[in-house]
DNA sequence: CTAGGGTTAG
């Protein structure tokens, strides 16, 4: 796509990339702010320029008419074209006009006051803004330029060009006006969005005693209509009323309906209700205000009722029911309505571009395909709906060659095209050099501050990690919407910026602009742990008390936010209340409850969801996740069937499948784990990178570095996440050398800048294979500030070591990383316990229990016949407790006399050494241990769990354990599979 | 001088 894009821009005259190139370096600087204001400003309103400095004619006469005798009278010729003019005004042919108006000009013969009208009406209509202006340099020294009519027609012309101050200037210079006039320049007010300035006039209109007509009264209640003015659109109404406006003109009933769809719908029907006599227009009128409230069961039902009454529908009716069929799901009735299209031949270019995108709604997107390229002549509007329907469809080779064609086919791109181009770089993995391009040419011709395209370039932007960049867009869009606001704030969060994104929220409030349950469901996703509670239940409030609508995914929202924030009981409740929950609420709770670590409340809602709703993918990945923390191997196993009876295979998705890869690996199971790998088709760069991870956790750093070189010579490129499973594989598998080599090669051959993991990856290296210094160097020199888990590898290398100089000078910097870590100090105490430093381990001791710092509670866990068996150190809460203890003692005997000694090292608190021996001979590994020995079956090996890194003297212990029952036991623990068999262990102590 | 209409966020 990266590349295919920029050529489609390269090869045609309006090249954007060129612009992103000079652009790319002006915009950030202030000079280009003003030239890009500039831009803005005569793109979207009316240029506001003097007048007379407008002309680009000088003010005399024509060149042709300073040769020829002026002609004042109608003379045979005159009337002939005059009344040729008045003939194609009939026939609607602005061009023959014009094309007329050019012959009487070359005759040096001016039309006559009731055409000129009609001529600058034409031009009005065609935007032939240069012919317009001559027109009026023309009669500038005429007797026609003081007629009221021809006046009118220059207001008309004018506002309709969108020179709202040309249109004012004349308008200003009549001495005489009349409703009509009055009209005129009120209407050109409308038309260039200038509602309260058409209000205004009507003030001064009153003021001159002139009382409004039906024209007055329509473009009164359109501004009314946009400006929400529901008082004064009232006594518009009323005016109606009074002078017997209402039910003799359609146009105003019309506009009253208008008015009201847009502020008060219910009375829209009222009215309705009350017309004498109804047309097309005003059933269209009704149904699409009825579609515009997202109503379209009523749209679709009066539709009917228009058919049962016998009103003809025309094109716009048409038009109106193919969105309301599209969006209410009537695949059928839109069909219907498609054949009564063909057989009254109202294919336009509207109408084809609802039905392409009536069925593209409908997934069917050959029939869009077909329609678009049945009709001849298409705009840009057309093309755009061709785009998003590919797009939309995944198709995205099609749309970059759709863009190629709208560029051959000359359609200038407009500010959708640019919004739907954003959209499809946002989601595309290289789109951020294309959407930069795209801001340049955004920028280019002024559109960079437009509401919908600044809200795509934030969008853009902040997916792509661009905060500043889409900052600096957001400020710039000139008038900023809810949705501009959810853009941000969404991107804020995505982006972990919290205090940024609620800054935004209050502004919003602050500006008025009313948060809707997306921005809500945005802002929420913020505060995801207990110190937001107190906000995130203040924006609960907010939503109660300012009606935001609770969608599913606002009370999705809601539940994981009270969840996160440790109020497990509001959050269910509101789960559990919410009458339409969805997919997305299921699979959500199930989410968060294994974020949380809520094991078991995840497993229940997994198995009460299985017989309700039918789990998607995203509920296997989900379900697997956890099986994954948990280990739960048998488990696994059950949801692979499952899954494979569910969606008969997992090819269909590569992350399902990787899923599984990870699950196998981490629940101890490489052989499994490979087995799914090589069953699939394809791979791509996850699986791989799941395959060694899945080896390096397990020690066997030969297959994984085997894997690596097999990758790459299958043309895989490894990523960044490769390198750091790569590294670490090395790391424990005491592959020193190896580590160097491909920390080198990631730099040199793969041009990967190493981050922080990395080098963490190094560290760990280095200090693990008793390069402490060279470890501490790479330390002192990396480009970036360490973080905790890299003073964490140097210090638990000192430990075997016993270096413990440096062990402290490098504890200093981790604390200052992580001073509530309890964890940390009991690194360095074990260090210090180890080399016999007992004052210093008291110290450290008194400074745990001063701070009142806790370790986390180890826990130990065993799955036996797919159920789960926790242990913590102690416990006795186990139905065979007394069993295990007996064999727990037994072990601990029989270990003793194979000369294992309990090392009391390892527990940390202060006590006498019996309470210590105690301790530590009922830690949760050995307990676990104790119970898998009675409970598994012979042969098996024994696998077992442990949330924390696991204790040295357990893992002695272990050692010694299977090699006394001549059984493999499988420990995973916090970072690694610790395998014991016959006596020793697979980290070879290197942990 | 005037009423209803297609393509635009995640």
């Amino acid at each position: 796509m990266g590349i295919a894009l920029t050529r489609v821009f390269v090869t045609r005259s309006v090249n954007p990339l060129k612009i992103s190139m000079l652009d790319e370096i002006s915009w950030h600087g202030s000079g280009a702010t003003r030239s890009g204001a500039h831009v803005f400003v005569s793109n979207i309103h009316p240029p506001n320029v003097n007048y007379f400095s407008n002309m680009e004619v000088p003010l005399s006469l024509s060149p042709a008419l300073q040769n020829l005798p002026f002609r004042p009278t109608q003379t045979h010729e005159s009337r002939h074209w005059n009344s040729l003019i008045k003939h194609h005004t009939k026939l609607k042919d602005d061009h023959a006009i014009l094309d007329t108006y050019t012959k009487m000009e070359s005759s040096g013969i001016l039309p006559d006051t009731a055409t000129l009208p009609l001529v600058l009406k034409a031009c009005g209509r065609l935007q032939a803004i240069d012919r317009g202006k001559k027109l009026h340099n023309a009669v500038l020294d005429t007797d026609l330029v003081s007629d009221i009519r021809v006046q009118t027609a220059l207001v008309d012309f004018y506002s309709k060009c969108g020179m709202l101050m040309n249109a004012h200037k004349v308008f200003d210079e009549m001495t005489d006006r009349d409703v009509v006039s009055w009209n005129a320049m009120i209407s050109g007010c409308v038309g260039c969005f200038e509602y309260l300035q058409a209000l205004i006039l009507f003030a001064r209109m009153q003021n001159g005693n002139l009382k409004a007509n039906s024209v007055t009264v329509v473009e009164l209640l359109r501004a009314c209509g946009e400006l929400f003015e529901l008082r004064l659109g009232k006594e518009i109404h009323g005016y109606c009323l009074r002078h017997g406006l209402f039910n003799s003109n359609p146009h105003v009933d019309t506009s009253l309906m208008g008015f009201y769809l847009k502020c008060a719908p219910s009375v829209a029907s009222l009215v309705f209700e009350m017309l004498d006599s109804r047309n097309s227009i005003s059933w269209n009128t009704m149904i699409s205000g009825y579609v515009n409230h997202g109503d379209y069961l009523k749209s679709l039902e009066l539709f009917i009722s228009m058919l049962i009454e016998g009103f003809e529908c025309d094109s716009v009716t048409m038009l109106v029911v193919i969105k309301a069929c599209a969006e209410y799901g009537n695949l059928e009735l839109g069909m219907q309505v498609h054949q009564l299209v063909i057989k009254f031949g109202y294919s336009n270019m509207h109408i084809i571009n609802a039905l392409m995108n009536m069925y593209n709604k409908f997934a069917d997107f050959r029939s869009s395909y077909e329609l678009f390229n049945s009709i001849l002549t298409k705009d840009v509007a057309l093309w755009n709906s061709m785009l998003s329907c590919s797009i939309e469809s995944g198709f995205i080779d099609e749309s970059v060659s759709i863009l190629t064609e709208m560029q051959l086919d000359d359609i200038q791109i407009n500010e959708r095209t640019l919004v739907i181009i954003l959209r499809l770089c946002a989601h595309l993995s290289n789109g951020l050099v294309n959407g930069k391009s795209l801001h340049a040419y955004a920028f280019k011709i002024g559109k960079e501050k437009n509401t919908y395209v600044g809200n795509s370039l934030v969008n853009m932007y902040a997916l792509f990690n661009r905060v500043e960049d889409a900052t600096r867009v957001f400020t710039k869009i000139k008038v900023s919407d809810v949705i501009s606001y959810n853009v941000f704030i969404s991107g804020l969060v995505y982006n972990k910026l919290k205090f940024q994104a609620w800054e935004m929220f209050i502004q919003m409030l602050d500006l008025e602009i009313k948060p809707n349950s997306q921005t809500v469901t945005s802002i929420l996703a913020a505060f995801d742990s207990g110190e937001f509670f107190n906000v995130g239940r203040s924006i609960h409030g907010y939503v109660m008390k300012c009606g935001v609508q609770i969608d599913a995914s606002l009370n999705t929202a809601l539940t994981e936010m009270y969840i996160n924030c440790e109020d497990e009981e509001t959050g269910r409740g509101l789960f559990e209340k919410y009458p339409d929950k969805d997919l997305i609420s299921w699979n959500s709770l199930l989410s968060t409850y294994i974020k949380n670590n809520q094991e078991e409340k995840a497993l229940i809602l997994f198995h009460r969801m299985i017989s309700r709703v039918k789990p998607t993918i995203v509920t296997i990945i989900n379900v697997l996740s956890l099986y994954t923390q948990l280990s739960n191997l048998p488990q696994g196993r059950c949801l692979h069937a499952y899954t494979l009876r569910r969606f008969s295979s997992l090819d269909r998705d590569l992350s399902l499948a990787n899923a599984f890869i990870t699950m196998y690996a981490r629940c101890g199971s490489l052989e499994y784990a490979e087995k799914v790998f090589n069953s699939l088709p394809e791979t791509d760069i996850v699986s791989w990178n799941a395959m060694i991870a899945g080896y390096g956790m397990h020690g066997c750093g030969d297959d994984a570095m085997m894997t690596f070189s097999k990758m790459v010579k299958e043309g895989i490129k490894p990523t960044q996440v490769t390198f750091v499973s790569a590294l670490s594989a090395c790391s424990h598998s005491g592959m020193i050398h190896k580590g160097l080599v491909l920390f080198h090669s990631m730099v040199q051959d793969f041009c990967i800048t190493p981050e922080r993991v990395h080098y963490a990856c190094l560290v760990d290296l280095l200090a693990r294979g008793g390069l402490l210094n060279e470890a501490k160097d790479v330390i002192e020199t990396m480009p970036m500030a360490p973080d905790a888990s890299t003073w964490r590898a140097l210090i638990g290398a000192c430990r075997i070591y016993s270096d413990t100089h440096m062990a402290k000078s490098a504890f200093e910097n981790l604390i200052e990383l992580e001073p509530t870590n309890a964890g940390n100090y009991v690194l360095l105490s074990n260090i210090y316990a180890a080399n016999g430093l007992w004052s210093e381990v008291k110290n450290l001791r008194l400074i745990v229990k001063n701070k009142g710092l806790k370790k986390p509670a180890g826990r130990s866990w065993i799955v036996n016949k797919s159920k789960l068996y926790f242990f913590a150190a102690g416990d006795k809460t186990h139905a065979q407790s007394d069993k295990i203890y007996k064999k727990l003692t037994f072990l601990l005997t029989s270990v003793k006399e194979m000369g294992y000694v309990p090392d009391l090292r390892w527990v940390l608190h202060d006590a006498d050494d019996e309470r210590k021996l105690a301790r530590v001979s009922s830690h949760s590994e050995k307990l676990a241990i104790a119970f898998g020995l009675i409970s598994v079956n012979g042969g098996s090996p024994i696998l077992i769990t442990k949330n924390l890194r696991i204790c040295g003297d357990c893992h002695e212990f272990s050692k010694y354990v299977s090699k006394l029952t001549k059984r493999i036991i499988i420990l995973r623990d916090a970072s690694r599979f610790h395998h014991f068999v016959d006596g020793s262990c697979s980290c070879k102590d290197y942990w």
